[in-house]
DNA sequence: CTTGATTTATGACAAGTTGTCACATATAAT
DNA sequence: ATTATATGTGACAACTTGTCATAAATCAAG
């Protein structure tokens, strides 16, 4: 987290240090990209950029926490529009994210970010469906409120939270997997509805319908 | 890949650099580790190094090729063991998998490895259930072939081929996740095995059988 | 407005890193 | 014995990072 400081400069000030990094962060990993280039960006003399943030995770954490697309909003509406569907509501949510990571202004950034992805990165990038580390948000505005849960197997809510983060770690992945291979944002669309029908329906058949092996 | 004049010098020199970067490793991330201990260590000069080794990811994704389990064996076994029915052959592999790199003599290195795993690492990590990269495998010793095809949907080889390798993916997830979370091995197990579950039969229940919402 | 307290800004610096290169020393081949 | 060829070496330039003494700006209050 930034300083208290940082929050306390002129929003000139502030917006030039965010450009700079942005600028850094955009062609390079986080552990290529070097607070050196960062301050020279910025204009910004190196003493002042340790009074704002710890290190360069500290900063790095905080534009992904800044930029990340606000997906809560985006998976209420994908579920409420339809019927609170499993399959449905993630597959409009999943095709939605991936548009708009991979076709956002800050392409480069989310590049590097999912080109370099680990466990850390992953979780600051995600959303949290349960909102733990937060305060505990009125029924009905949880995501897990707005979703049919009679259609899944899982009997308690700890279950279905564990799906819906699953299903979240797969997208992250997919998209990470988007990324190395070069996909088109349609390519890593249909990847993900692959592997979203495979968890929502299973990869076994159903042994009674089918059994004409040739 | 190391040079050839790596795998020239004297096995006791090989050695003593392997042992030398794996103590390294063993407490860092390959970010974090540096080639100044890693010659350090191994009594071996700055210059020598750079004869042997690219840099240091090269020396790494050696390290990892040189000490990960040789799973194809494994899969095999435990695909033939139960009757290469998907779902039984893939716990079986799982379990013994987890528990051979949570309980391996190198444990501190799979940590690092897995605590900072990215996209890359995952890759170099893991074995390729289609060998593409080596010659055509002979019939009958590829993987695929010692699983019960039919127990699946998938129409086509390439799709198998695609469940496989996710079910591998979200193997070295879980793990990731279990090295994150200090989870114990059989903590991990289950988390795999949970997901496995997911894949394998869904998490959508079958409309017929229950409708019983209260 | 002046004085003193608090906050913010600065860049030189030590201590570390990497990859290279001219040169030294083996080892092999004729 | 004399060339080739292969291997070994550490000083070096060019970068990092995080700190710290010091300077400057801002605020508070008599």
């Amino acid at each position: 987290m930034p300083t208290q400081t940082f929050f306390n400069l002129s929003e000139e000030k502030q917006k030039r240090l965010i450009a700079g990094a942005m600028k850094e962060f955009s062609s390079k990993s986080l552990n290529d990209a070097s607070i050196s280039n960062i301050v020279k960006n910025s204009k910004i003399s190196r003493g002042s950029f340790y009074q704002y943030f710890e290190d360069k995770k500290d900063l790095y954490f905080y534009l992904i926490g800044k930029f990340r697309y606000n997906y809560r909003q985006l998976m209420f509406k994908s579920f409420k529009e339809e019927s609170g569907d499993f399959y449905e509501g993630y597959k409009h949510f999943g095709e939605k994210y991936i548009k708009y990571i991979m076709e956002s202004e800050k392409f480069g950034f989310f590049e590097n970010m999912y080109m370099h992805m680990n466990y850390q990165i992953n979780q600051e990038a995600r959303v949290d469906v349960n909102h733990t580390s937060q305060q505990k948000l009125p029924e009905g505005k949880r995501i897990i409120d707005v979703i049919d849960r009679s259609q899944l197997k899982m009997e308690t809510e700890k279950e279905v939270i564990d799906i819906l983060r699953y299903i979240l770690s797969m997208l992250n992945d997919t998209i990470m997997e988007g990324f190395w291979k070069e996909l088109s944002v349609n390519e890593t669309q249909k990847l993900f509805v692959k592997r979203l029908n495979w968890i929502t329906y299973g990869v076994k058949n159903n042994k009674e319908e089918e059994e004409e092996s040739r």
